[in-house]
RNA sequence: GCGCCUGUAGCUCAGCUGGAUAGAGCAACGGACUACGAAUCCGUAGGUCGCAGGUUCGAAUCCUGCCAGGCGUGCCA
């Protein structure tokens, strides 16, 4: 509802500029000034004309203003003044209808963000995609963090969308933990069996996966056991295979267990090996061929292989697709697999209920026998976001123009690698855990985080870290020793998530333990901590005044806005609630969740200023403290419904 | 070589479609609690927005060139 505000000013100085002027302005900016007193929006549109018009935009922005009749247009309304000063022409609003309207909605508890977009539509997000051979580490967390508040983003918008977590579990990282398993630790099917059923196998994955690094390099021999054990796990069948299904299975549990700890959940796993068993790369293969999106070379460098040739900036790009000895590439499959996202495939997995600690969650399968009769529909998207780091940047650009060569162009169009800058660790980080830094990494201002080597902090630890120091400063303070658990744990999922998220995309995250564990200033904390003191204040007023919460509510409906809450402050506070809609809209369409991020920091620092300025209980005057705590009302209510999104998680007390 | 990204305060980062005085957090310094609990607030100090041109009434933002750094760019998986 709020989106149109704008339009609604800029058709309205269009109409009256051709009135006063006799100009036909092409295009009207219209933006929001930098502080109210300004007003809540603005045009420059004095300075286009200046040079037309031959005079200055002073004089041109009087003449505008002078010119116009507010109360006969249809931004009546809702604009009560428009100014100019030094050629900004300013719109001020009616204050109190937006606190008016804005409450009642609250109140009512009917707050939706509606807009300019279609939510009917069908989004699918596929995020987390950890190779199931080891622990979760920092990096992941960027993907699963940023994934899951995407798509939450989506679903307050509206949107229906289906979330995936992708399962390698036919790729290299899979079989080396099978080398270590069989060739290491001469381990057969019932002792791994045994074996993966121990806590944290994960993190027992962790370390073998680097001794099976230091196996290979050992000897080049052993690079053989690795191929071997690839075209047997592939094949889906024998001893190998057996493991490997024993050792993704369980590492995906622990993963899923991790995730959720941070209030990340997922609609279907689709693994590699269902799509290779159920040929969706020959489906995918016959329908490249036939439109000749890739051709096959019979001379050249590339001779024997089929590749996909494609224009990039104007210059051929030639990608191979099938290589000569016939097996196909990861962008292969991956064409693939984005066609059956988009229901272009023609094919479809069978479906089987995967269970977890506490429920289940859809997993694909290639045998009929084994799916479900009854399961929800999967895939069939309008909208593809893939969250992926920014160094796949090349290969999925390559699968979206595939997509385009075969026709599909709004599947192209709707294609969206979400992609972000790694995580990497400062040099100082890597020492303290323990790491021995070659001198050039030392001198560099970051670590690149490898699993291979085992370099990395591991996301349950950062979570157990978080946790324990939540746990000591929850204990000095105003909690319930039976709640003191549950409110660390809120603490330290709210001071993770916000880490991962105020960052732009763009930025790499030299991760740095200081800064992720603590709980002062820009952190989650720091939003979770001034929605407390909101609670806080409805709390004591309502224990002061022997109200319940319904008496609260009457206060509410009843109470009137005057001078007070019309201060600049307040004023300046509750617009940005209201242009929060907008900010949620520009974070989906620059694909940026850091502006809803930093904008309900920057609302969260303002109240707390407010806090300070204005002491609402003690304050003598009715109507006023009223005012103010419907205010404090909406505030809460605001927080709770945007805090969601960034799976910040509430806090009663801290 | 080509492509993408980055360069803003001592450090880590914001800065929307070009617009009004370039902002936060951390660190430093100085203040504020017998309390709507200080995980806070207020203040001080700190900036040739990598460099040089250009476009514009107006540039951190757009264009060009240069410098510095990062990442891609395999018939690997």
């Amino acid at each position: 509802m709020f989106f149109d505000y704008r339009e609604k000013i800029g058709r309205f100085i269009t109409k009256n500029v051709k009135n006063i002027f006799s100009v036909d302005l092409e295009k009207v900016v219209v933006t929001s000034p930098p502080q109210v007193k300004f007003g809540e929006y603005s045009s420059t549109f004095p300075f286009q004309l200046a040079k037309i018009l031959k005079r200055s935009p002073l004089q041109i922005g009087e003449e505008f203003v002078n010119g116009i009749d507010l109360s006969q247009s249809e931004i009546s309304n809702f604009v009560i003044k428009v100014e100019n000063i030094k050629g900004y022409v300013n719109f001020h609003l009616k204050r109190s209808i937006f606190f008016r309207e804005l409450l009642n909605t609250l109140l009512a508890d009917n707050k939706k963000i509606s807009g300019p977009w279609d939510t009917s539509l069908k989004v699918i997000v596929e995020h987390t995609n950890i190779n199931p051979n080891k622990a979760a580490h920092v990096g992941h967390l960027r993907n699963a963090i940023l994934g899951d508040t995407l798509v939450r983003l989506l679903k307050k918008m509206g949107f229906n969308v289906e979330v995936q977590n992708y399962i390698d579990n036919t790729g290299v990282q899979v079989a080396d933990i099978v080398v270590g398993l069989k060739y290491l630790k001469g381990m057969g099917v019932k002792e791994v069996k045994e074996l993966s059923q121990m806590e944290k196998f994960d993190y027992f994955c962790w370390d073998l996966y680097t001794e099976v690094g230091k196996f290979y390099e050992k000897k080049k021999e052993n690079l053989e056991l690795r191929r071997n054990t690839l075209r047997e796990i592939e094949s889906g069948k024998g001893e190998l295979y057996e493991i490997s299904e024993m050792v993704s299975s369980s590492i995906v549990r622990c993963h899923l267990k991790t995730m959720k700890r941070l209030g990340i959940g997922y609609d279907l796993l689709p693994r590699e090996s269902d799509i290779l068993h159920l040929k969706f790369w020959e489906r995918a293969f016959n329908l490249l061929r036939e439109k000749r999106t890739i051709e096959y070379e019979n001379e050249g460098e590339n001779r024997g292989c089929w590749v996909f040739k494609y224009l990039n900036r104007g210059k051929e790009d030639t990608k191979i697709i099938v290589r000569s000895n016939g097996t196909v590439t990861y962008t292969g499959k991956d064409i693939a697999y984005q066609m059956w996202k988009f229901g272009k495939l023609g094919v479809d997995f069978y479906y089987k209920k995967f269970s977890t600690e506490d429920g289940f969650v859809w997993m694909t399968t290639s045998h009929k026998d084994e799916g479900e009769r009854e399961h929800p529909t999967f895939g069939n998207g309008d909208i593809v976001f893939n969250v992926i780091d920014v160094r796949q940047g090349y290969t999925q650009n390559i699968v979206y123009e595939a997509l385009k060569k075969l026709g599909y162009k709004r599947e192209y169009e709707n294609s969206v690698h979400f992609s972000y800058e790694m995580v990497a660790l400062s040099p100082k980080c890597a020492v303290d855990l323990g790491f021995k830094l070659s001198e050039e990494d030392k001198g560099k201002n970051f670590v690149e985080v490898s699993g291979r080597k085992g370099l990395g902090v591991k996301a349950d630890d950062l979570i157990d870290k978080l946790l324990e120091r939540a746990l000591e400063e929850v204990k000095n303070r105003d909690v319930k020793p039976d709640e003191m658990r549950d409110t660390a744990i809120k603490i330290a999922v709210g001071a993770l998530r916000y880490y991962m998220l105020k960052y732009t995309k763009n930025s790499m995250i030299i991760f740095d333990m200081e800064d992720a564990l603590s709980f002062e200033g820009e952190t989650g904390p720091y939003l979770q901590y001034s929605v407390v003191r909101a609670k806080n204040i409805l709390r004591k007023y309502m224990d002061e005044y022997q109200l319940d919460e319904e008496d609260l509510y009457d206060i509410f409906r009843k109470s009137v806005f005057s001078e007070i809450s019309m201060e600049d402050d307040i004023w300046e506070l509750l617009w940005e609630f209201i242009r929060l809609d907008e900010m949620v809209y520009n974070s989906y369409k620059k694909r940026e969740i850091s502006i809803l991020a930093k904008g309900l920091f920057s609302i969260s620092q303002k109240f707390s200023a407010f806090y300070s300025k204005y002491r609402i209980l003690k304050r003598e005057n009715k109507r006023e403290r009223e005012e103010l705590l419907s205010f404090v009302y909406i505030f809460l209510k605001i927080m709770e419904f945007y805090l969601w999104i960034l799976g910040i998680p509430i806090v009663d007390r801290m």
